[in-house]
DNA sequence: CGTCCAGTTGAATGACCGTTCAAGTCAACT
DNA sequence: AGTTGACTTGAACGGTCATTCAACTGGACG
């Protein structure tokens, strides 16, 4: 009533996409989430797949307000700021019992030939959610040694978190989420200081235990 | 004519999930490519997902003597033939110009809520996959320092393969593909001998230069 | 009050979906 | 020659899909 209703078939799409996939959300689903009727919806978009590329653009100019500020809030330190977001998504993961992932990443291997302006959107997604990781790495400064591909290594951050999820997803089981997410520490532990470490350095970017990890490898307690 | 119909049927059907995904495959897509009737596919599977389990499962019985080992017949070192594995993928993903992916990925991906028949099979798949790198990363031996898990660490190939191939497919790029393993690769550097390394060890696991990977970081020339 | 029009209603449409089945073919066996 | 049964044919079925549209509502404006 209050909401705007062009908003609240963005909301419900948005939802739906998340829990079932895009293909599989039928435009009945869309009309009953959204609490409307057909001609409401195709009032306001001209077909299913620009609702699509609304979510899309929406996800996309939402990634810093609603994403990585909230993940970053409380932290500082921006090596751990990077873990904080994906600490974040391990959230979200066991919030919904491991059976919903990262929304871009299911739609992008879901369309397997994409209206261009669907793809380029997903790249946008994909590009906005690196680059702001690449940022942080940037702000480490000399914490990361010179070498290091910045833009590389938050690519690789986000190519490691799609690729958990899936696996996570799969097996309906956050430890490997974990486990992929510990690799990756292990990886930061490494680039930090790679000639000459000291105990100081090293502590400060070491793999840390965080909490609740699970010790066993293969499975996870459930 | 010389071929079997139920092998006709699951070959189309590898063809097809691959190609456009499970659901984008109608039955209609299945009879064309398979040439055969209706009645014909029914008479050997009693359904569109029991197709999807045989698809599956033809995977997970193929992944050695049609991926494994002929990906490992050119190469001895271990620690190389996981790299050859994945450049293996890499060829594929460049043959269908960045359009397919790794099909066990895409379908874990787009089935949402898969029949536990059919996610037991995806979970299957992933196993095995990783398994059989974990059993190269046994066979590199003292090569990787004995702290490394290498169950944790095949697992992590795999989760790499799959964002890579997921972020290549979106950006419809290799160059994505390229620096995700080249970051592996830096990572397998960095795992070797990490307290005191020569230059005979490093140089026969330091990341090296393969063939043709673009210099610029973050387009490729195309 | 009359006009207008953005927004809404919900039944109808045609295309396509996975699946069914009665009828047919043909090689193997008695 | 007759019978069986695995395999094939292809029209047909009911359901769901995205989309359409003529009719309706109600607030804004002159």
């Amino acid at each position: 009533m209050t909401a705007d209703t062009r908003e609240r078939i963005l909301r419900a799409a948005m939802e739906l996409f998340w829990e079932k996939g895009y293909q599989s959300t039928s435009m009945a689903d869309l009309f009953a989430r959204a609490g409307i009727n057909s001609g409401s919806l195709y009032h306001f978009f001209p077909g299913k797949q620009d609702v699509l590329v609304a979510v899309l653009t929406a996800y996309r100019d939402g990634i810093g307000p609603m994403l990585l500020e909230p993940a970053w809030a409380a932290e500082s330190d921006p090596i751990e700021r990077v873990f904080a977001l994906l600490d974040r998504y391990r959230t979200l993961i066991v919030q919904t019992d491991c059976t919903y992932g990262c929304p871009i990443g299911s739609i992008a291997l879901e369309l397997h030939e994409p209206d261009p302006a669907v793809r380029e959107l997903l790249a946008e997604n994909f590009k906005a959610w690196a680059q702001a990781v690449e940022r942080q790495l940037d702000a480490a400064g000399g914490r990361l040694s010179a070498d290091v591909d910045r833009a590389a290594l938050a690519e690789f951050v986000l190519t490691t978190m799609e690729g958990a999820v899936m696996l996570t997803r799969t097996h309906r089981d956050v430890a490997y989420f974990d486990r992929a997410i510990g690799q990756l520490r292990e990886y930061f532990g490494r680039l930090v200081q790679p000639v000459q470490r000291t105990a100081r350095t090293r502590a400060a970017v070491a793999p840390r235990p965080s909490r609740a990890r699970p010790r066993s490898r293969r499975r996870s307690p459930r």
